[in-house]
RNA sequence: GUGAGUGUAGCUCAGUUGGUUAGAGCACCAGGUUGUGGCCCUGGGGGUCGUGGGUUCAAAUCCCAUCACUCACCCCA
């Protein structure tokens, strides 16, 4: 296949067979955010690199070498948008949403861009749907956070996921906590493997997720974080715990779950799912109280979520999940005149203009093959014109459901068929 | 960036120790009823066997190179 007509790496087509399961899922989120009173926001696909490197954080992966940035006609750096929290925060600063009110709910669907090796359920271009509550500090906003997220993908049908929450505490208890794990693993350096011997001066906490041998048993004796939360961050955290476990939530405490955005305070949780590959993550997020502040914008809190489309769409498809057609004709036009498309046409556009949702042959084919194509389509009805009857200015009306037939003047098609379409 | 695997029809794949014009199922088209679908039957179109080179009388099959894709690591949705 030439070069030209494919796709580049990491991005893929949305084909119409398979547009009926986005369909579904947009309207369940939609459905679903509007139940918690968020509205959606709709910002631009790229955005100021600064925005980026400030907000995520200069030494995450995500900007250090994953971003798509360009140079426009003017000197400025642009990105196309590797997440969507940065770019609400920033639209919520722009537009002083604070002055509005106290506080603000918003939610997106909107295509996001990653330059990574693609692999199963990792595209360069794929598709997150999320919220931010931007306003309050309660423990409250990040249940709602949690519970719309898993809310949507239950409602989708997802059966085989785990929610996992963790609280990362104050960034000044997280430095405290920090600190200690340097002192305890100083005494071990040299037994970590290469890789978390790196990861000791660039991001220490990462090293609990080494898959090493050594690395696990010495991490085994690792103090933990949640030892050394705040005050304050314990006391939210538990808040957190007893109002999922009041809402029949099961979820897992993971100690270890540290997230790859430097934002992050507080809460975080991720929503993982079994039926799909490596990447198993459908679903993360967290709170970020000082990511506004960090913007430029006043100092107000923020807790928020992302969720991965087409890892949903992948793990959906695992579960045996169907979800249809988007749309369909209701009735086919056949002719038993090959040469008479006019007449066809008339009768299709008087149903299309009663909204009735019509096809008809334009190859001139034969009645056999019409009847296949009218089969194929799945249609209700199929107006046979061009036979012995229309002599007297009548038609057949095929119902394809109970194979009956009657015959119908030409000018009580539209009138037969929205008759007998819904009823 | 690193590692492993796979490339045969639109799709899913078969192709035995290298041996005639490269196959099947599905899909597509036509016919079986010169006015009618779903099942069935018959026929048809469609492939430079990823690409380039080499070995051989002979290569989809063996060797080398190259490209593409996939999965995994890293990290993330």
């Amino acid at each position: 296949m030439s070069k030209v007509a494919k796709a580049v790496p990491g991005t893929k087509d949305i084909l119409p067979e398979e547009i009926g399961a986005w369909y579904r899922i947009e309207k369940l989120s939609r459905k679903i955010f509007s139940r918690y009173n968020f509205r959606e926001i709709r910002t631009p696909i790229f955005e100021s690199t600064s925005l980026f490197s400030r907000g995520i954080g200069e030494e995450t992966d995500i900007v250090s070498k994953e971003m798509y940035t360009f140079r426009d006609k003017g000197e400025d750096l642009l990105t196309l948008r590797p997440e969507m929290t940065a770019p609400v925060v920033r639209a919520f600063i722009e537009h002083s949403m604070y002055s509005q009110s106290q506080i603000t709910k918003l939610f997106y669907f909107a295509p996001m861009f990653r330059q990574e090796r693609p692999q199963a359920g990792r595209l360069r271009q794929f598709h997150q749907f999320g919220a931010e509550i931007l306003g309050s500090s309660s423990p409250y906003s990040d249940c709602e956070i949690i519970l719309s997220a898993a809310g949507i993908l239950k409602a989708i049908g997802l059966k085989d996921l785990t929610i996992k929450i963790n609280s990362l505490g104050t960034p000044a208890s997280r430095e405290i906590y920090k600190e200690k794990l340097r002192l305890y693993l100083n005494d071990h350096l040299t037994s970590l493997s290469p890789e978390s011997q790196k990861r000791y001066h660039t991001n220490i906490l990462r090293i609990f997720d080494s898959k090493e041998e050594q690395d696990k048993k010495i991490m085994a004796g690792a103090p933990l974080l949640y030892e050394y939360l705040d005050e304050e961050s314990r006391a939210e955290f538990n808040l957190v715990e007893e109002m999922l476990s009041s809402r029949g939530i099961s979820y897992q405490p993971d100690y270890q779950l540290v997230r790859g955005l430097d934002y992050y305070t507080k809460t975080t949780f991720e929503i993982i799912s079994g039926k799909v590959g490596s990447q198993s993550a459908l679903c993360g997020g967290g709170r970020y109280d000082n990511l506004v502040s960090d913007l430029g914008g006043p100092s107000v809190p923020g807790v928020g979520f992302a969720a991965g489309v087409e890892r949903i769409l992948l793990a959906a498809k695992n579960e045996g999940i169907v979800f249809g057609d988007a749309i369909r004709p209701d009735v086919y036009i056949a002719n038993l005149k090959r040469d008479d498309s006019a007449g066809s046409f008339r009768v299709a556009q008087e149903l299309r203009d009663e909204d009735i949702s019509a096809e008809m042959d334009i190859l001139g084919r034969s009645m056999k093959a019409q009847m296949r194509e009218a089969n194929k389509l799945e249609v209700s009805f199929v107006v046979i014109l061009g036979g012995d009857e229309s002599k007297d200015g009548n038609c057949t009306i095929k119902n394809m459901k109970n194979s009956s037939q009657e015959v119908v003047p030409l000018n009580q098609i539209v009138i037969f068929i929205s008759r007998n379409l819904h009823g």
